[in-house]
DNA sequence: TAAAAATATTAAGAAAACATTAACCTTTGG
DNA sequence: CCAAAGGTTAATGTTTTCTTAATATTTTTA
């Protein structure tokens, strides 16, 4: 992250929106403001963002469809909602999203600065993807190209799936440490549910059964907390 | 992080209390309950938590008192503040004692819950600080290592189940001290009625059979009262 | 010392978590 | 527009853990 955070606002009126720009600029954020969700979408695939800010009614693409775009690209960045509309249902959904914050108009100005530094201060801690890509990580006998989605083992190559690389690369890189459930789901997957949860498990199922060639290295489970790939040295 | 997420809740109206505790629980979260500030920073103090949520008025010790006294045993546990009054002022105060969101009365207990949710998913992706921690507890010759369930004793390794590390945990990090049944029931099951405490009866048992290769220690009944993990260095 | 309360022990039953395989969508490249 | 691949959901079986129950023992109190 860097030293101002980057906000990322989509309002489609005018006025409302330059207001905000104004009062978050002097709260010392960076903004870029977009007046719908097009245009939004547009400029998140181009910059980097800490935090958007997404009103929900706004034409062309509303703030929950925007969201869910988001949410294909960037499984992180938290997301706050603004509306006038404080429905029960509303709120809910924006959550369910993976909205952060679901903020109804009329706000001030104050609250919104608070909340945005609440949610900024609990996600700088949180692993920003790794900028320098590591190409080929490696553990036991086993190397995987995770660019290319493929791994090597005893100069075998094996064309692994995108998921496949994923949980692979998370494993391999906290190699011997437990990752719970939820921490592996929210960065797989971006959700933990019921259904990503069995999904999980198939997954496993799938990597233990490409690890089978490797005898030094296993995916075990601690029961009800999550699993964790064992390194043998030994063996 | 164990599975089911464990809540401070800090509730002096006993009606609204019961309510959303049983609410809580009945989404998936383990609560202890306490009526006033004062209880509330005990029981902090006794146990781990994953998130509070406290009534801004509260005999006692109000909530943002209790707040900035948790700040200063953890600058990190995510705090809700829940109140009656919607005023600016307080809501900024709220959020600058180092709260997360700022609740007011009458609210949705679905979207409490999808809040508690969002701010618990948010502290749950690797960090790159903890994914490398590794708990050990020792007590003893007996070690704990409480993220992977598992027991050494001579070097030799046993796993334990969930309950059982979170109960040794809770020994080892007071031995030498009674712990009431119940505050041992609360902080390991999140309730104390009559199963809860057959059920303890169980895992001390189980425990105990645990403890029989390590000299140096024992867990002692004191009855009526309660437990505590006796350390015998002179053994 | 007998009755009551609290604790201890073991085992059976229930529930939750995990594993495995297959079926079913959805996307994508020819 | 079809086929292949990847991803998701469903179905089912197994294992592990948790809870409840039953019964025995110890401690307290009347």
């Amino acid at each position: 992250m860097e030293q101002t955070p980057h906000l990322l606002l989509a309002e489609d009126e005018s006025s409302l929106g330059f207001l905000l720009k104004e009062n978050l600029r002097l709260a010392g954020f960076k903004i870029n403001l977009c007046k719908d969700g097009a245009e939004a979408l547009e400029a998140f695939k181009t910059g980097k963002f800490d935090l958007c800010i997404f009103d929900v009614n706004m034409p062309k693409k509303d703030g929950f469809e925007l969201a869910a775009d988001i949410r294909l690209l960037d499984k992180f960045v938290p997301i706050i909602f603004l509306t006038a509309n404080s429905s029960e249902e509303d709120k809910l959904k924006g959550f369910e999203i993976g909205g952060d914050e679901y903020i109804t108009k009329p706000f001030s100005t104050q609250e919104l600065i608070a909340r945005i530094k609440a949610i900024i201060k609990r996600t700088q801690f949180v692993k920003p993807e790794i900028a320098t890509e590591q190409k080929i990580l490696s553990a036991g006998i086993t190397e995987v190209d995770i660019t290319n989605h493929v791994i090597i083992q005893n100069g075998q190559e094996k064309r692994i799936s995108n998921t496949e690389a994923e949980l692979l690369k998370l494993f391999i890189t906290h190699k011997n440490n437990l990752l719970t459930r939820s921490v592996i789901l929210l960065n797989v997957w971006g959700r933990d549910d019921f259904y990503s949860a069995r999904n999980l498990d198939v997954y496993i199922n799938k990597l233990r059964k490409l690890l089978k060639e490797d005898p030094s290295l296993e995916i075990v489970n601690i029961h009800g907390s999550g699993f964790k790939l064992a390194e043998n040295v030994g063996a």
